[in-house]
DNA sequence: CTTGACCCTGACGCAACGGTAGGCGGCAGC
DNA sequence: GCTGCCGCCTACCGTTGCGTCAGGGTCAAG
């Protein structure tokens, strides 16, 4: 089957002009064209195309693309093992990136002020300014952007102090329940680490019983974290941290 | 504490000149000058470096960074909050690449031609050329991608052939259980179900046991692959579904 | 046979830096 | 106090991967 320009570019998710873009470099010239010269694309053409867009989404530059493409000593299924390597790796980090903004996140929440060496951990031992880019040219109007912008957008200094305050009344009950001698794994102390999870949900981000386990671990392996809770109450980061882990089991 | 250029580019993994652009365009101007005009960082700059970095990384254009990071009706807490979800989302997305790849390497194992619009699913209804290209200035010439050069290169289209052959080989054994009339949560199948996860891992890609059993519903949900094992024995990808679900419960 | 959608080839423009040249600043060691 | 050497400064040109016209042919439908 002979696709043109229009269709390929549809069907890929790119712009003509990309199109003509690797034409010209050479990248990914159509097999054939038609008499009036419009460019015609074939199945096999196809398929370099998927193999091209995968290696761009990774990051590589054409040039690059071209070279291992046009490779022979390349088998076909190289490059999707390649690929598939490529993306889980791409995966993990992405992982990393998003415990280092949860930490940042409950730091913030503490008032903990980061070193800068903290703060760019997770860029630092692994590479320099990564991927990304691109991904704003569609991003920046997309509706997945817009809704998050949208669910962001209101979160003004007013809310952040009625969190601070929300998170202040959450410890003070929480210190009572402590003083009470109610045990670490008891319905009211189980109650209070939902709630805890809850409020982190709130003003966060969507907090599983996973990520909230995470996030109790964090608070007695953590000094600083730790330091936090100790402060408020001797004790307290290691009974917060078996209520929220009585909690996440009731509730699994 | 005052940084200086240096100090900064190195602890935030950017260059030098990087800094001197986001100086240049007022996207972050050091809080001050040394009476040499060196620059001076403090710990202000760096926070707002931090979060220029994760929304470059996410593909943002330096110019929209600067709109919502000055954007005075946002506090802190939300910029984190929307990278988390931004980060998340990301990870689903490459997730569903991963999920795609895994398809187009079954489709190559069995020699299914995959249609065009099969083979762009993952881009086309997502969005056209999505973020990367930077990474590869780094990617290019890290360990990571180096070793993962290292593993595939050598796959030429000999070894191509030996992967076909020991694919056959394998569905001839696993076809003579078949016949035997032995069952299939039975030893024998689950053995050759297991060799079956080993051989994917070995030519493809780390297949974890519960990706096996994806890939096993996978044989019977898409009629292309049912197809493909009706074809050798009828029965087949439901006898091999089970044998592998088997197999992996029991190693589990 | 016209019209609107689609194709062509230039050619210029732009973002986000990379790289380098040419020159000053700071401090360790002699 | 001088000499290196490293780090910093500004200025300017180069590169990638396209976007975006401009000016003009093509093709299927009505």
């Amino acid at each position: 089957m002979a696709w043109t320009v229009g269709r390929v570019a549809k069907a890929a998710g790119v712009t003509v002009r990309t199109l003509h873009h690797y034409d010209e470099i050479g990248l990914l010239s159509p097999s054939g064209r038609s008499p009036a010269g419009y460019r015609r694309y074939d199945d096999a053409d196809l398929e370099r195309l998927q193999l091209i867009r995968y290696y761009r989404e990774l990051g590589f530059p054409l040039e690059e693309i071209a070279t291992i493409l046009d490779d022979p000593d390349t088998d076909p299924a190289a490059h999707l093992r390649r690929q598939h390597e490529l993306l889980t790796g791409r995966i993990t980090r992405l992982q990393e990136m998003v415990a280092a903004i949860e930490f940042a996140m409950e730091a913030s929440r503490m008032d903990i002020r980061l070193t800068p060496e903290e703060r760019f951990e997770v860029f630092g031992d692994f590479d320099p300014d990564a991927h990304a880019e691109e991904a704003q040219r569609r991003w920046g109007g997309s509706e997945a952007y817009r809704e998050s912008a949208r669910r962001v957008a209101g979160y003004g200094k007013e809310d952040w102090l009625r969190n601070k305050a929300e998170n202040a009344d959450w410890g003070r009950r929480f210190v009572e329940v402590m003083d009470s001698g109610a045990p670490a794994d008891g319905p009211t102390a189980m109650a209070l680490a939902e709630e805890h999870r809850q409020l982190v949900s709130r003003w966060f981000y969507e907090c599983t019983y996973e990520i909230h386990t995470g996030l109790a671990d964090m608070y007695v392996a953590d000094e600083r974290f730790t330091a936090y809770y100790e402060a408020i109450r001797p004790g307290m980061a290691a009974y917060l941290n078996e209520a929220i882990h009585a909690n996440a089991i009731s509730r699994a």
